[in-house]
DNA sequence: TTCCAGGCGTATC
DNA sequence: GATACGCATGGA
């Protein structure tokens, strides 16, 4: 990884790294964009500011610590994942070579698991904006991303100013089984795949799509393959007898790629 | 007005 | 196991 202090800044120089496909992608909801190169976001209640410097490969992380660089910030960005060499590999096939061409600069955030869970049971039979919204009343009431022990006491009722429909119930049986020790998350970290999405298929609400993108972007669960309706699509219309091989042990990053890519153009060409 | 959105629970077969 | 339908809300 490749730095250098800059006053109250870090100056990060990274390639394979692009805010607006990052941070924009669908993948984590609360990054807001808030000019033409720079996003304000948060992991946890770590506040961030960061923006691109030239327009390529040099990014600033404002009002940062060299020890929040190293023990925050480069695991969050999975800055020691190489994804050009990822891209490589999915360069076999030809979709997928197009959709990583199209977004280069996505990376898969290393999220919080109960906010990545949580958030995705938000996500069910609701369009982006409003998930966003959602969330950004939650974050406003708690004055941050709440932890499952900060919502223990929340009821569905309580939860009516978040205008969150059928969803709200949803939340409330994740927080009681979190709580309860149904739900272990360092359990969940160490039982194969199709276990741990078991394990979160116990929460109702939650099924094979909200699980899975939990653990993917919550768990860093590279293999697991959340499928939506625009991923059925890609599937569908282009990978009718499954993923190519080249994707395996990555089918998590592959989706990103693919899922940015359609839902940006609309179909893929 | 109707349709749809990073789905899932339930009923029914 | 598969298929059909309802679900809260709000933007298009």
């Amino acid at each position: 990884m490749d730095y250098k202090i800059d006053g109250k800044d870090i100056l990060l120089k990274q390639s394979d790294f692009a805010l607006d496909d990052t941070l924009d992608c669908g993948q984590a909801f609360r990054w807001e964009k808030i000019s033409e190169n720079a996003y304000q976001g948060a992991f946890l209640n770590k506040p961030l500011v960061i923006s691109c410097e030239n327009g390529n490969d040099i990014f600033r992380l404002h009002n940062t610590t060299e020890s929040d660089l190293l023990t925050v910030w480069k695991e969050y960005f999975d800055l020691d994942t190489d994804y050009g060499e990822i891209k490589r590999r999915f360069s076999e096939d030809e979709t997928l070579s197009k959709a990583c061409a199209y977004a280069g600069g996505i990376r898969i955030l290393k999220q919080d698991s109960w906010e990545a869970l949580s958030s995705f049971i938000i996500s069910q039979n609701n369009n982006i904006p409003r998930i966003k919204g959602i969330i950004g009343r939650l974050c406003e009431h708690y004055e941050g991303y709440p932890s499952a022990e900060q919502m223990r006491d929340e009821t569905v009722d309580s939860l009516g100013y978040l205008r969150s429909g059928f969803r709200a119930k949803y939340l409330v049986d994740a927080i009681s089984k979190v709580l309860s020790g149904e739900i272990d998350f360092s359990a969940v970290r160490s039982l194969p795949l199709d276990d741990a999405r078991s394990a979160l298929m116990k929460i109702k609400g939650v099924g094979p799509k909200v699980a899975d993108c939990a653990l993917l972007f919550g768990f860093y669960r590279l293999d697991a393959f959340p499928k939506d309706v625009w991923v059925k699509r890609v599937m569908a219309q282009w990978y009718p007898n499954g993923l190519p091989e080249c994707t395996k042990g990555l089918e998590g990053i592959a989706q990103q790629y693919l899922f940015h890519y359609i839902r940006r153009r609309g179909a893929l060409v």
